[in-house]
DNA sequence: ATGGTTGCCTCGCAA
């Protein structure tokens, strides 16, 4: 079994206690973390090394920037989406434990007025880019922060985003085309009825309260989801102080 | 109660 998550760490730097900590406690295989916000020479290689884990970084000061952490050797590693000339730091693959794993941060893409064109953008590359893996016996898992509310369910009150950029028809459509294509969502697959959240606002009471919303996901091309045997999300984490305001989200792979 | 929180590295922006 190769247990993968990902999580956006919202500062790696701040929030490493945390990660750390929950990594071993869940004995987690491979991480995929979004918001790092540190380039590559502030990551904490050396914690992650001392833990077990190898890293693949992207980095990028102040904002974005992603990461891999593998207890396995990462090889051919990706950094920056293919096809899309980017300048922010928000997407790596590497091939690790046979599979080989895609870590995106898609853009917020709020406020509408001035970035969802990007965001479309971005996901329209993301798209084509995912295109190119679904076929073909080489397991591809696509996981990350995608920033979209796939169906009103998803938020804990959906009329509060009717015109955000997370549940965007545009946006939501973009996402449906990706899964179109044949990938499976694995928390979905496991849960179809669940609800589940991977982000909570830092106001206060919201965790309490589980006003959330299920912005982060994990997608796999059919020869990885055959291969699916569990999914689910751990809020435990958001119950910490010094965390991320989201939680990992897990799928395990036989 | 027209608010509420956090991180970055500066007092504004992004989430």
């Amino acid at each position: 079994m190769v247990k993968i998550a990902t999580y956006n760490v919202n500062s790696i730097n701040a929030h490493l206690e945390v990660v750390l900590d929950w990594l071993a406690a869940a004995d987690i295989d491979v991480l995929l973390m979004q918001e790092i916000k540190c380039e590559w020479g502030a990551f904490p290689t050396m914690m992650f090394k001392q833990a077990g884990y190898n890293c693949a970084v992207l980095g990028q000061k102040s904002y974005n920037g992603v990461a891999i952490a593998s207890k396995f050797k990462l090889d051919n590693v990706v950094s920056g989406l293919p096809g899309l000339a980017d300048d922010q730091a928000r997407f790596i693959q590497a091939d690790t434990c046979g599979l080989t794993i895609a870590n995106v941060y898609v853009p917020n893409g709020n406020p509408v007025e001035t970035k969802l064109d990007y965001k479309l953008e971005y996901m329209k590359a993301l798209n084509k880019y995912a295109a190119s893996k679904v076929n073909g016996s080489a397991a591809f898992v696509l996981g990350g922060d995608f920033n979209v509310i796939i169906e009103d369910r998803d938020a804990y009150d959906i009329a509060q985003y009717r015109t955000n950029a997370l549940a965007h028809p545009s946006v939501r459509a973009a996402f449906r085309q990706c899964c179109n294509l044949g990938f499976t969502n694995a928390f979905r697959a496991v849960h179809p009825d669940a609800v589940a959240y991977t982000w909570y606002s830092y106001s206060r009471g919201q965790v309490m309260a589980d006003h959330g919303l299920l912005i982060d996901h994990i997608l796999l091309n059919p020869s990885a989801a055959d291969r699916l045997r569990d999914a689910g999300v751990d809020k435990s984490v958001r119950m910490k102080s010094n965390t991320s305001d989201h939680v990992p989200l897990i799928c395990e792979l036989a």
